[in-house]
DNA sequence: GGTGTAAGGTTAATCGATTGATATTGGACG
DNA sequence: CGTCCAATATCAATCGATTAACCTTACACC
């Protein structure tokens, strides 16, 4: 590898007019800056991250961890962030954490191992904050969560509302007559899987339904899941006359269980998360729309500011709408 | 933060000790070694992942790029590639190039000068090779080529057999009678892309129909692209019987024209990708599956190979087989 | 001519870990 | 009791960049 030494060797120069060059932080004459400049070109000179990192302590990229790259929602977050980040002249990592604490763990260490200058991160399921991310506060790296957080840990985060988000679907079903609504929830360790189902109970009270726990199944935010419990709920009798399914990769399992009973065009359906598919299924899917590239730009321009000294203070929460997209699986039109 | 100098000295020993205990190659007593793990533990150190690359230039991370994070096929393999590497103690780093020949050089360089020890190329449009990349094999680090390559550069390659599975598709369609077959290719600068065409060519060659310039359209293997074009190929008149889609996210767009055009139902349909939701569209859709899993699994197996010196020699090319996939939308079932 | 000052360059310490060369210690053995 | 060896531990150079501190010109101005 070509090192800044056989730069200012062949510029004849020393090390330190290299990097002001290289830097642009220094004055240097316009003739050794077109000898360093060419010197460079020649030798297909790159700096070395690592030891500029070493010295300077800053990366000028960001780490970001998210649970499950397979599901839509989260690339869209990613693709967002990657905008902004860029934008500003930084590189985005993303690891998948495939939902496991210990996953999500060695992400972490191998990002701050890196030295990023900053973290997005969208959790894995845990109750309480685990210890490392409570030590975390001390680095001084900035962090930001998107999408869920976990309770007691002081970061920035950026929320979609959850809780109203669901509330919404319920009532729609509701609206449209509905007494019997099954749920399949999220993995209720995650604090958005849990808001979720809370949202659904509050809709219930509001019209003084009375709750049936056989009706809340407890899915794990992937497609196997989704179908799992959906060929339970379908199994009982008398069965649910609608369904809310708390995500977009559920609601693709339970179509499976659907078709298979051929139930599709007999209980109505709503899903937490657009997917972009959902207008051309049959009957097409009636959805939650959770702004994700909000979410992600939202959360990365939080985090430039921390990273610049911009924001300061205590962690601020930002909570961003959902929108209900009523389509044909809610409204019982597929049964004409 | 906590250096290798802080543990030394409250351990009582040098650092040569704390980093023989740290990387277990070199004898050390018990006590010391207990005492030394102690302080590790007690202060929450971690090392630093710069000064130790910039030490040994290695650094057990594997970098990878990828043209379209939201496209579901790019992370199916990233998932199988991340389970072979995490498998195997390497941390996998991605970055989503955008389809962008620009930010595909850029994550290039982000990883090179992070000192990944290898690379996982999913490559943005160009018919040649860029100079960066004809100069990397100088490098030593090892790259591994998925699902497109650049002709002409020599890199090991693993790759779906793009052309047979295109010709099985275009087939299957004249099988069912259509002489009037549109096609949405990718944008053809793409090596893939033109072997998709190419078997869609062959196909229509074998049973002697005459190829028809303006039922070939150009996409851009996003929606929005496959959008524009369906409207394009529907408007022709005669109208097309048929299309074949060259990627799944350029189908979603189809959908949703042949939707407004309310010719869901009177169009066979064929689509290269096979997506997890094509089961649920009305009417299911047909299409050619890629072994989206077996591509990234056997691109990290062998990046993993190169990088231990395993393997050595000349670049291999490796061909995995697609599998077509018939269901409503090119059967015409869906009419009755 | 002497002096002050700004511009342009260089020297050398430094970041935190690794590792070959070297020192120390405590037996074993003749 | 010396000598030698194995087992452990330490010393110090090193990776490639950045940057504070310092040096050298050249020129302006009195």
């Amino acid at each position: 590898m070509v090192t800044i030494r056989d730069i200012a060797i062949r510029a004849g120069v020393s090390t330190a007019t290299v990097s002001h060059v290289v830097n642009q932080n220094y004055p240097v004459s316009v003739q050794v800056r077109e000898r360093v400049l060419r010197s460079i070109r020649d030798l297909n000179y790159h700096p070395n991250a690592m030891a500029r990192g070493l010295r300077t302590s800053r990366s000028k990229t960001v780490g970001m961890v998210i649970p499950d790259i397979t599901n839509p929602f989260f690339p869209a977050v990613v693709r967002a962030a990657e905008d902004v980040l860029n934008h500003a002249g930084y590189t985005l990592f993303v690891g998948n954490s495939d939902n496991a604490l210990t996953k999500q763990e060695s992400y972490y260490r191998a990002f701050r191992e890196q030295r990023v200058d900053g973290l997005l991160l969208i959790t894995s399921g845990s109750r309480s904050t685990p210890e490392y991310l409570s030590n975390h506060q001390s680095t001084g790296v900035p962090i930001v969560l998107i999408d869920r957080y976990y309770p007691g840990m002081d970061a920035d985060a950026v929320l979609a509302d959850n809780l109203r988000g669901s509330y919404e679907a319920v009532d729609h079903l509701l609206d449209h007559g509905h007494r019997r609504i099954g749920i399949i929830t999220g993995p209720l360790q995650l604090i958005n899987a849990r808001l979720r189902l809370a949202g659904y109970k509050k809709a219930l009270e509001a019209r003084r339904v009375a709750l049936k726990e056989d009706l809340v199944a407890e899915g794990r935010f992937d497609i196997e899941s989704g179908y799992q419990q959906a060929r339970n709920l379908l199994a009982l009798s008398p069965r649910p006359t609608a369904l809310f399914i708390c995500n977009g990769l559920m609601t693709e399992g339970c179509l499976r269980a659907m078709s298979e009973l051929r139930l599709v065009h007999k209980i109505a359906l709503v899903s937490f998360d657009d997917l972009g598919w959902f207008p051309f299924a049959k009957p097409s899917v009636s959805a939650v729309a959770q702004p994700a590239y909000d979410l992600g730009a939202a959360a990365a321009n939080i985090l430039l500011k921390r990273i610049s000294g911009k924001m300061t203070g205590p962690p601020r929460r930002r909570l961003l709408k959902t929108t209900l997209i009523v389509r044909d699986s809610s409204l019982g039109l597929h049964r004409r």
